[in-house]
DNA sequence: ATGTATGCAAATGATTTGCACACTC
DNA sequence: GAGTGTGCAAATCATTTGCATACAT
């Protein structure tokens, strides 16, 4: 099911907050606009840097405070990372995907699974589980990292 | 492969500390003998208030030094979940396995997951990743909640 | 004796919050 | 104009670290 042709981003975050009585600001325009043309992976501090790049000062505390509106928007989904870090990446209209980390050069890549509903199986297998939500990270070593540990 | 027979986890523990020139003190003692009786998902805190409670006072950083060290004696695992906590669970020869994770009363549970090896294939036909280690957390309503919301 | 461990308190890093002022509705 | 939103700095939370002292080898 794709999204209707006259929604965008925007339009659903502004829905969102006149829906729960809050406002469209300025911070809040730039930061989702920089938020999904940057597309993957982003800290609060990534975006906090890409919005000074891009000449719109704003305070770290905003840009935590905007990504949570986003979540709660549906806009964006959050994931802690073993390092302890929560990233952002847009919430798109696709099929959930887990996450490659190579553990040399720090790298992130999305990957389908078409395992998920096996897994979510598993959960219901389990003292009758209700999986709603999952967090799959498989650590290793991309291929350019593999490469240059077998040189060394 | 089972561990051999008078390979207590503390002779383990001994055997690492004195390869890598370091001391069995008392404290990294009863630290491993109170997290081994424990057994699951402790993080430092509840580990501290463990020792204390049982007698033996030490301080937060003798608990999360004390912590890495089993975790680089093979003793322990350590994860950390969603709410950015790392927690740790004795490392037993047995099958990796994975996650649980109520949403409502946080209880988390263990599955195997024989799945592993598919998902790592997976992984492999991404570009040539080369997995070595992953995280599955499942997240959703454990029995006993669900009766809870069912019945509200 | 030599050098590692521990305790304490201060430092860190990510994230949150209180408050006075600024801006949207 | 009323009531959110923002910036700033201070507060939190989990975790780490520096340093003087205590203990294992």
């Amino acid at each position: 099911m794709k999204r209707a042709p006259h929604h965008t981003p925007l339009d659903q975050l502004a829905e969102h907050l006149a829906r729960s009585g809050q406002r469209l600001t300025n911070q809040r325009k730039v930061l989702t606009a920089t938020f999904l043309e940057a597309r993957g992976h982003l800290s609060a501090e990534d975006l906090y840097r890409q919005l000074l790049a891009a000449g719109h000062p704003v305070s770290m505390a905003t840009v935590y405070r905007g990504l949570r509106t986003l979540v709660e928007a549906g806009l964006a989904v959050e994931s802690r990372f073993v390092d302890g870090v929560v990233r952002y990446e847009p919430a798109l209209d696709e099929p959930v995907h887990d996450h490659l980390v190579c553990d040399e050069c720090g790298s992130v890549f999305e990957i389908e699974n078409p395992l998920v509903d096996e897994l979510y199986d598993l959960a219901q297998a389990h003292d009758g589980f209700l999986p709603r939500d999952h967090r799959l990270l498989i650590h290793g070593l991309c291929r350019s990292c593999q490469a240059r540990t077998d040189a060394s």
